[in-house]
DNA sequence: CTTGACTCTGTAGTATACTATAGAGTGTAG
DNA sequence: CTACACTCTATAGTATACTACAGAGTCAAG
């Protein structure tokens, strides 16, 4: 009737032990129960969370953000409305990089296809296949080109 | 007939001076001409450049990644079926990551929705709502749920 | 021609997220 | 009943990516 003990979880996850423990001081996973010996005795759904946190921390989330994904919840300190503005807030967030990426992944795209047709031209292609991307289609830039604000 | 200072690029990108010529050490922007007085002076290209390394930093890639990804061209050690080779890796690279934030962002949708609906019910409603989805459309799941394999 | 903001190099310190080691105890196959 | 893999706590070390000085020189306004 036992758990998984914290090698079991590091091998079905791809985690280091050393890591485990440290998402556990974090506050990232809960302390497990523990068997008689002292040994971490882990349910079968910390797997999942422990793989939660790899594939957001590789999206650029920090361990902080992450956490805070890891807890939104209606509790006694937080209403209902409280959480809802949050997760909205961070569907603002995920849109954002999903729109970067997008953005990214079509410069690639544009590398890819001059490679295969015409050599590159100047100095840095992938910067100016984003460049081209920018003025093909003009909204939400990624990187802000020519029509810049002039200040001082 | 000169170029910005450091202090201009830094206040056009929102990103340190510090940061800056850190940039310049680690081989992320090139070393930009110098005035006299030795102060550098950085042609107007120098702020897309910036801005995108501050952008795929945020989407999660190494300063080692975004080099790789501003060095993709055609020259003496590259082949153009190499470059093509990198860079629909790195298109493939970016597909994941947008597949794993739809994936989130459906858990979050979720959560919202029984946010403002019947209240959540165990104690990691994000968790659940992950599964959820993975449950939904059972697809290149980001988080592997019960049927996982059973090594030992 | 001074004053204050800006820049230079070099070095050192910090935050985040691990990663390794020491020294001791646990579990189990043969 | 021993040998070897595994786990424990505590502490220290590392990699990455900044961030902050110190001490000296530069630039432009008044």
């Amino acid at each position: 009737m036992n758990g998984m003990t914290i090698g079991k979880v590091a091998s079905r996850t791809g985690v280091g032990i050393e890591t485990i423990r440290f998402f556990e001081r974090q506050g990232l996973i809960a302390e497990p129960a523990r068997r008689p010996s002292g040994y971490r005795d882990y349910p079968p759904d910390v797997i999942e969370r422990v793989r939660f946190i790899k594939k957001a921390k590789e999206l650029g989330f920090s361990l902080r953000e992450i956490a805070e994904l890891l807890f939104l919840r209606v509790d006694n300190d937080r209403t209902c409305a409280d959480v809802f503005d949050r997760t909205t807030a961070k569907i603002g967030e995920i849109e954002d990089k999903m729109r970067e990426l997008e953005h990214m992944k079509a410069a690639l795209e544009s590398l890819a296809s001059a490679c295969t047709g015409a050599g590159p031209t100047g100095d840095c292609p992938f910067l100016e296949a984003l460049e081209r991307e920018n003025g093909a289609r003009a909204h939400g830039r990624l990187l802000a080109a020519k029509g810049d604000v002039h200040e001082s």
